[in-house]
DNA sequence: ATACGAATTAACATAAATTTAACACAGCAT
DNA sequence: ATGCTGTGTTAAATTTATGTTAATTCGTAT
């Protein structure tokens, strides 16, 4: 979802259908103020106009910036004024690249591929916390209770899977699938002993893991006694 | 040291003044074929025309991306041509950015900057000290519990990378492809062996380097028991 | 050309993770 | 109660990953 922020409503449209017509699924929005009361799903991009009524696109750049959870994804400044000084300030403000107004929408497009290859190449991953367990899968460490919990690779990968859908019934099937990454003959029980491994480690947290009977598991943080 | 392929002799001047004025080094040439002649030390930028006598920037471009040792050096093309198709050309073609002449140095250098900081190899190499090691990039050296260590060339870049990464696994791609340059076989003892060396030349600071079974290596300086 | 240390490969050992298999147990329908 | 179905549990068997060592190759200085 790329979020675009631009007052002209022309230039919003126009660039909304390219972009869509190009693959992106896009929200467009006016202003910034607008952006932040209708904005639902995360942005991966954000098109920010540098004049805008009320905030200016620097000052939304600012605030994406000092949002830990906005902190990096990658931002274009899109502004009329092509001079000097505004790109500089653009740039220097944190924002991954500008482009300056008339532009073609091939080279929009070329500019967002390449903003997003290059952010794409140190993705972070988020850290999965719910029912006193946290899971970063960067570190690749688990803590229940703030105790380091050691896990195997499967184990890792099962929970992560699990905390990932929480709240979510999962069926063996899919996990088979996803955690082991190809379906084995009908009759296992893989799933179960490791999922009974994941409990004896992680104690009485290990409870936030449910059976559902004739179905699959299901990981819930919320404590239901 | 910035390296600058442009074939007209007073823009060549210009930009060099320019840079070394903003505190870069520079290394000018007139053509890829005078480059890679005379071309000693290792570039962390690239500025390519891409009118070119002989090859063409977007040639050399392309022989840049291709070769291991300098496949994620960044590249910014500059084109006299500001046509979009031109610009689509080259950010496509792997650059990471582009400027159209004429430019100004203001201009240059922001964009110059802000490549090289999403390159994030313009960082200022700060001594690592961490789980009672000390690596100094600057001078080369490592102490362990205040004890100089003498390591090799591959066991100093080793350590560097997982201390630069300190809490963050690393897979043997990841290692292989930063510190050995690019790609070995997927069978391979390498990275065990020199992280074996490493441990050995640690004594106990060694511990340090964690084994995660079926992803891969991590430094971690607190112990966490 | 030789010698030296470093780097890599190869072979094997060891430790650990994963899967299999067998059985126990619980809940439900008959 | 009895048998069926689905899940829990356990331990052994198997597979896989990493540790370890030694031999070989590579690179460089002499």
């Amino acid at each position: 979802m790329i979020y675009l922020v631009e007052d002209d409503p022309s230039i919003r449209k126009l660039v909304s259908y390219a972009l869509q017509n190009a693959g992106f699924s896009v929200a467009a929005f006016s202003s910034g103020e607008e952006m932040e009361r209708d904005g639902k799903e995360k942005a991966e991009l954000y098109l920010l106009d540098i004049m805008l009524p009320g905030r200016s696109g620097l000052e939304i750049l600012e605030t994406i910036r000092s949002t830990p959870e906005t902190r990096n994804i990658p931002v274009i400044m899109l502004t009329a004024k092509g001079t000097e000084y505004d790109r500089v300030v653009g740039l220097d403000s944190g924002a991954d690249d500008y482009i300056a107004k008339p532009f073609g929408m091939m080279e929009l497009i070329a500019r967002i591929k390449a903003v997003l290859r290059r952010s794409g190449q140190d993705k972070e991953k988020k850290d999965l916390i719910s029912g006193g367990i946290s899971l970063s899968s960067l570190s690749h460490t688990v803590r229940a209770g703030g105790e380091k919990v050691e896990l195997t690779l499967k184990e890792f990968s099962l929970l992560e899977m699990l905390m990932e859908n929480e709240g979510i019934v999962l069926d063996r099937d899919r996990i088979l699938t996803s955690v082991w990454g190809y379906s084995f003959d009908g009759e296992n029980r893989t799933v179960d002993v490791h999922i009974r491994h994941l409990r004896e480690k992680l104690g009485d947290y290990g409870k936030a893991i449910e059976t559902v009977k004739g179905v699959g598991y299901r990981f819930s943080g919320e404590n239901n006694e």
